[in-house]
DNA sequence: TCCCTAAAGCAAAGATCATTGCGTTTACGT
DNA sequence: ACGTAAACGCAATGATCTTTGCTTTAGGGA
């Protein structure tokens, strides 16, 4: 007997080409018609894909658009290392203020909204586990629920609300007010 | 001439009632479920309303629960006004994260933030005119803004992504941080 | 390369949603 | 009180979504 019964999943070939026409079909959709509009019949016309693909894999439009918004992202790039903390966590947040200022972003961290509280759904999560790496590498001088409150929730705010007002200064401005205080 | 020809709108009475009966149904629905799963038979259903008076007010569901979700708060409840901008804006805090810990607000506000970015459609623009209104009366020491990314921006994340989080230190401990960096 | 079967595709049936025309109720101005 | 028309309710229709059983394709281990 194995450890793992190894029910052989396969993420490759073909089931990556669907999931990548998916993924692109989503955020045009989204983008174009906003998360609470996108069906799931509709992606899979614009994705050249059967529906019922869709509605095996994910089940539902919500648990979808929370999926793919959550891995937009790269989960596995590298992340900033200058040696000094405060240089990381502003050219951190500058990555991530212009990955959401692309209006496709942006439209699914809101899908991404509506779906959390459900479940286990949490579509930030990774960013928050950046900050802890960051942080904790550096010696941990400061508390990762300030990082979170002071610097992610600001942005998050902005993209979802505000979208127009993430300009190129929030990021030393925001990291700036974090050290400002201590 | 009248400037307003007066399309003589009706309110009250029964427009009232079903207003009423459906802003109930929407919470209740919203809250089981996600916004993302409501529909407008449901609410209707539930409210004991004809599906017709809903599709006719509201156009769809994304748009019905933008709308209640804005007006969830009175818009015109009187603010604190103790003369200390910080004891106010702790108070006025307070009364936010009081609001949104009662989980029928928080999945409307998930709902609004799905909505966002499309149109005009901001459930939070009532709360910003507040913050605005605190500051300027007592001489505009701090700057909106700043109320807005450290105070707002952190319980708006936290009810969205961290519902558990929002505990009776939060407010103090916001406005504090707000004032200690000056 | 050959199997095994996970995952995709297809098609049909059933459920649910959205729209529209028309009659009824009733809020609001006079 | 009365009249007008705004808002609601009802019912029928067409569109759209969702589910399900089955077939076909092709990923990945032996």
């Amino acid at each position: 007997m194995s450890a793992t019964p190894s029910p052989a999943r396969r993420t490759g070939g073909r089931s990556a080409a669907v999931l990548a026409a998916v993924r692109s079909a989503v955020e045009e959709l989204v983008q174009e018609r906003g998360s609470g509009q996108v069906t799931i019949p509709m992606v899979a016309e614009r994705a050249g894909v059967n529906p019922t693909s869709i509605y095996r894999r994910w089940g539902d439009a919500p648990s979808m658009i929370n999926d793919l918004a959550t891995y937009r992202i790269s989960p596995d790039r590298p992340l900033p290392d200058t040696g000094d903390l405060r240089e990381d966590l502003t050219r951190w947040a500058q990555e991530i203020i212009e990955h959401f200022r692309q209006p496709a972003a942006a439209a699914l961290l809101r899908g991404g909204a509506a779906a959390a509280g459900a479940g286990d759904s949490d579509c930030l999560r990774n960013r928050r586990a950046e900050a802890t790496l960051l942080i904790e590498r550096d010696g941990g001088e400061v508390p990762v629920e300030e990082v979170i409150d002071h610097v992610i929730a600001p942005i998050v705010y902005r993209v979802l609300f505000r979208p127009w007002t993430l300009d190129d200064e929030l990021a030393p401005a925001l990291v700036g007010r974090l050290f400002a205080g201590r």
